[in-house]
DNA sequence: CTGCGTTTGGACTCACCAGTCCATATATGT
DNA sequence: ACATATATGGACTGGTGAGTCCAAACGCAG
């Protein structure tokens, strides 16, 4: 008798494929915008065996939406390692700002901002939900580091928290929002890093 | 003979009437939720009184856009003349800073901000104007002031362009993202001052 | 009062879409 | 081979919505 049995993993394979397929049309058209025959098609799968894994549309984007939050936080915790090494401030802040800046610019991450903008106020639960993988998340990492400095002296903040959400917002904000509204933005790597060395520079000196 | 002839204002009436309902509407449920019927029922006209005034849907959600965008640097630029008057940066900082704060978090403009991250894939032309009519503007007019600073050596910024927008993220971009996604966020004078003071003080200490 | 621009209510066409139903095919596991 | 879970293609229902058409009403200006 064997150990492991072998399984059928048409379930999982089609339920992906349909998570995938959504994930790409609603970002690309929106939700409303965006049909379930589309999806379908997309997906490769009849439209029946969309409503055999998800009970209708709202349940499918819900769901869609959950698990691309899901992946908003990870690249940045697997940085944490790398930015913990006994490092200056400007070298941490470097390390995680470049890894943010590459995080926010992704197009997966910048349709989910747009459909978190779009239909948060119909679902207001995704937004909750992407602030606290996403932002939140990202945040208390930083602060947590900032903690660390402030301990040691390096640094004199009395609301890390605070303070990581501003190096974040110096740092993203103009270059997300020109991403997000389709305005020319330079974003070689030079001009990353060239923002990057601007706004850990004046963050440290802000803060010190 | 009369200097000045009666006029038929029902045109113009009906023309405000039917964008305001525009506005109002496309805010609330998004572009492709909202219908012309529901517009015209919201404006008290016809929906055949919409198609003489506006060519199609689109073209009278881009005419509403466009004239929202229009009011959008409007407040700020009043604001102007009283940051001039011979301030210290702290203080102009502070009151351009309130000012700002109060704006973003005005509900037509936060609707405006969600109807141009939705909708300025499909139509770019949102984003242009958008950002131009707002951002942009708002910068300039406070990298200008910045400039007077450094000419007068308060202040020690070779950028004053990135500056400005440095200032504006650090100012708003926390509170603006939690107010649009439904986070909780403390939005009483006290605690907008207090961000506001900080992010002041900050910044005056980054740059000097 | 008359001419004419503006507006109206209602009906209409055509296309789209969420969700349902159905008979059948397919694939898996025993 | 058989039982059963999963998936399919296609048709369908009922509703919605952009835009059009039409005859008539309304309101303004001269």
């Amino acid at each position: 008798m064997t150990a492991v049995a072998a399984k059928d993993t048409r379930n999982e394979d089609k339920h992906r494929a349909i998570l995938r397929a959504a994930e790409e049309l609603f970002m690309q058209n929106g939700y409303a915008t965006t049909s379930m025959d589309a999806i379908a098609d997309h997906a490769g799968v009849s439209k029946q065996t969309i409503y055999a894994h998800f009970q209708n549309k709202e349940n499918l984007f819900v769901g869609m939406m959950e698990g691309m939050c899901c992946r908003y936080g990870y690249p940045m915790e697997c940085m944490l390692g790398e930015a913990q090494a006994g490092k200056s401030p400007a070298d941490t802040l470097s390390a995680l700002g470049m890894q943010k800046l590459r995080l926010i610019a992704l197009p997966d991450a910048m349709g989910l901002f747009r459909l978190v903008i779009s239909e948060s106020t119909r679902n207001p639960e995704l937004g909750r939900i992407f602030y606290e993988q996403g932002p939140k998340f990202t945040n208390k990492l930083l602060s947590d580091l900032l903690d660390a400095y402030v301990k040691a002296g390096t640094l004199k903040i009395s609301n890390t928290s605070a303070a990581a959400e501003t190096f974040y917002a110096m740092l993203c904000q103009p270059l997300h929002l020109k991403l997000m509204i389709g305005v020319d933005v330079d974003t070689s790597e030079k001009a990353l890093k060239q923002h990057l060395d601007e706004v850990v520079t004046r963050f440290i000196k802000a803060y010190s």
